[in-house]
DNA sequence: CTCGATTTTGATGAAATCTTGATATAGGAC
DNA sequence: GTCCTATATCAAGATTTCATCAAAATCGAG
């Protein structure tokens, strides 16, 4: 299973200022970012700002309702939203999960707890932005996908080892762009190779012969003299 | 925000007749479709038969553990399940939770409650693209049936030991991506043990001998140099 | 406790990858 | 044209990673 990635930004929109303190402790203590709001419009104006990967929410605000706030964040952003409430009342709890809260807990609640609850709801944001990402990149007749980690050439599958594959991505993350001889060695091999520009030309030369149509006169892998090299994308 | 699609099938598995026969009325009540099971094993085949939209899970079931059977869904469907039970301790909660429950309610709780936390993880569902896996997952010859836990050659059953059927699990779960040694090792054996690259090579060598037709020259099971494992999907 | 299945561990040879140096080529300065 | 520099190519070790086998340790059912 998916780890929920770490450091992720919490937002906690409370009025009481001692539940904010135990609610900071708690997250930060568990690898949380945090972020706090005391008022209905402040939360609002900070999940704009502040884009958290997920909204603890206490129902009752000074300025407005709790219901009031999730609904308006739900006209917009489909964040999770945690609501905590004092009120045991089952009609609370169906109206604020119908107004579009991900789940509902009644304080006093366990830091456990609370904590496996923002797991799950965090579980299924992740599932959620996983697939909308497109990951793949193309020039020539060459598609590589960096979710399988695989390069294509039409039908047929080209295999790079690791210094190729890296140096084909740092490559294609600064498409179009020159990257420098010193950047190319930092990315691929770390720090400590950065003047051993031989073997960029030793794997460029790889590369080529794997990439290019006629690796002699190449197309994509651009050599830069002096500077570095480049990959052209598609005009 | 959208409605529940109406007439949504929901899975009940529950040992308790007058348990299930309440859920029902309320359920059908409700417009749900309604289909039950009185224990792990028939749940889980259930499961894969009937593809509900939702399940909602007793923990204490007469032949395996609710948990068990919770993480054993997890393995192959990110259907939503709700677990009800008697057991009120924190602990329980975030043992389910973790387990890869989407909610947890304690008995005895109102109908209201449960509609409204069912609406939610449907809500969720709707909002997920449909990557509700196959039950069964085919390669070559082979056919590996996650709801039995049985692999088939062919007519003949294929016997694997656990850590053997949850290293092919994983690299199903990835199919056609590269699984990085460490993300294996984590998967199969945890956290702990993630530098023994050493295992990976016993057991890839055990499941090659195991589904390759010719266990020198894989098909499917492919080892990417200094990365990891691959299987690759059949084109 | 005993037996059988499974997992862990160590040893060995094979394969893939990386490094290194030697050599070839291209293009600009003069 | 020659000289010079930067780049390209090639292939032989060196190194790392992998596959395989089998013995030892561990686990679990009866």
């Amino acid at each position: 299973m998916s780890i929920a990635k770490k450091n992720a930004l919490i937002l906690v929109i409370e009025d009481e200022a001692p539940i904010r303190r135990f609610l900071k402790m708690a997250l930060v203590d568990h690898g949380f970012s945090f972020s706090e709001a005391a008022t209905g419009k402040e939360g609002l104006s900070k999940l704009a700002a502040e884009r958290p990967e997920l909204v603890i929410m206490d129902l009752g605000l000074p300025d407005m309702d709790g219901l009031e706030v999730t609904r308006q964040i739900r006209e917009w952003s489909n964040v999770p939203i945690i609501v905590l409430s004092a009120r045991e009342n089952e009609n609370d709890k169906v109206e604020a999960l119908d107004a579009g809260a991900d789940d509902y807990l009644v304080k006093p609640f366990g830091v456990g707890e609370l904590m496996a609850r923002l797991r799950v709801a965090l579980r299924h944001a992740n599932r959620l932005s996983e697939d909308q990402l497109d990951s793949t990149f193309a020039f020539g007749d060459i598609q590589v996908d960096f979710a399988k980690r695989q390069v294509m050439r039409g039908p047929e599958e080209i295999h790079l080892t690791p210094i190729e594959y890296k140096m084909l991505n740092t490559l294609i993350r600064y498409s179009g762009k020159v990257v420098t001889h010193k950047h190319l060695l930092r990315e691929t091999w770390g720090g400590e190779y950065s003047d051993e520009t031989q073997y960029l030309r030793v794997y460029m030369a790889q590369l080529r012969k794997k990439l290019e149509l006629d690796p002699a006169q190449p197309k994509y892998l651009i050599t830069e003299p002096g500077v570095g090299y480049r990959l052209k994308v598609d005009s």
